[in-house]
DNA sequence: CTACTTTCTCAAGTGAACTTGAGATCAAGA
DNA sequence: TCTTGATCTCAAGTTCACTTGAGAAAGTAG
């Protein structure tokens, strides 16, 4: 059942070790996410740092970043070779502070969150959350108090 | 140019002071997610909380929830009547939980992030982040090493 | 070789969250 | 009153991230 580990995969395997439907590797493809070799007959063939690749793609995905977001990151690795240690850390570097970007934005929101529970500023005109009535008329759009750091 | 802020407002109106767009309004009027009075000729008439209750459902968005989600947790909320203070406070609590799980989650995220670029474990086998070959392949499906606490 | 499974391409469908367009109506100012 | 501008309904279109289906060809086990 434990195949020798050919060189190359099917994207029958790819899916089953990424756990990616066969039709969305096919559509990551499609899409310039991922690149694939072909057998004489036709049929994609995967070198086994695309498994890695794709499950990047996965975990950046459920990160929030959308597959055109992942794909300009993923330039920066190469599509033929092996990637190397090098070449990630880059990438996850890049990730990494996004990633704590929007750690303090949720904690931000949490914050002003908690802020109007307790303090009652539910009446308007003082809640950062909930308060676009006023402020957000005169200067623009939207609710966005809570994403700035502050009104002011 | 400042009205003299009238018991009922115009659908224009909610748009410009929640920076939505009208056409987005009366999505979720369909959807559910708002609810409006008619005047004697068939427009929309909102109460002044509903803007409240619209910029909620845009943070909220912002927080990643989807509007399905968003209209169940906002059931908790009065449509007819002006939500007071420990309506607003049930749903906040409610919401606050769900994010501190996501910030929670971002946090377990990166610091496996931190650790895959400091250890050199990009080499297989060891990196929890980029680890589903042989582990995922055995256990079931997808990169989802970075979701849980450990891999055990 | 046969049978069966996997993969191929290409077109079309899906669901979420809206937007756009058409044609009609309502409301307010000159 | 006339003329804009805002709003109405309803249908259809849009983007993202895929999935589904049809029909054909490739690879594999016996």
């Amino acid at each position: 059942m434990q195949k020798p580990s050919p060189a190359l995969l099917s994207i029958g395997e790819v899916a089953a070790r990424t756990g990616l439907a066969v039709s969305a590797i096919r559509y990551y493809e499609d899409e310039g996410l991922i690149a694939a070799r072909r057998s004489p007959g036709g049929r994609r063939l995967f070198i086994r740092s695309d498994i890695r690749r794709v499950s990047f793609i996965m975990v950046a995905q459920k990160l929030g970043f959308s597959l055109e977001d992942i794909r300009e990151r993923l330039t920066a690795l190469p599509l033929e070779r092996t990637p190397n240690k090098n070449d990630w850390a880059i990438i996850a570097e890049n990730f990494r502070s996004h990633l704590n970007e929007r750690i303090a934005m949720l904690e931000r929101m949490r914050d002003n969150l908690e802020g109007c529970i307790g303090c009652g500023c539910l009446s308007m005109d003082r809640c950062a959350l909930y308060n676009p009535e006023d402020e957000a008329a005169a200067t623009g759009t939207g609710p966005r108090f809570v994403l700035a750091k502050k009104p002011d």
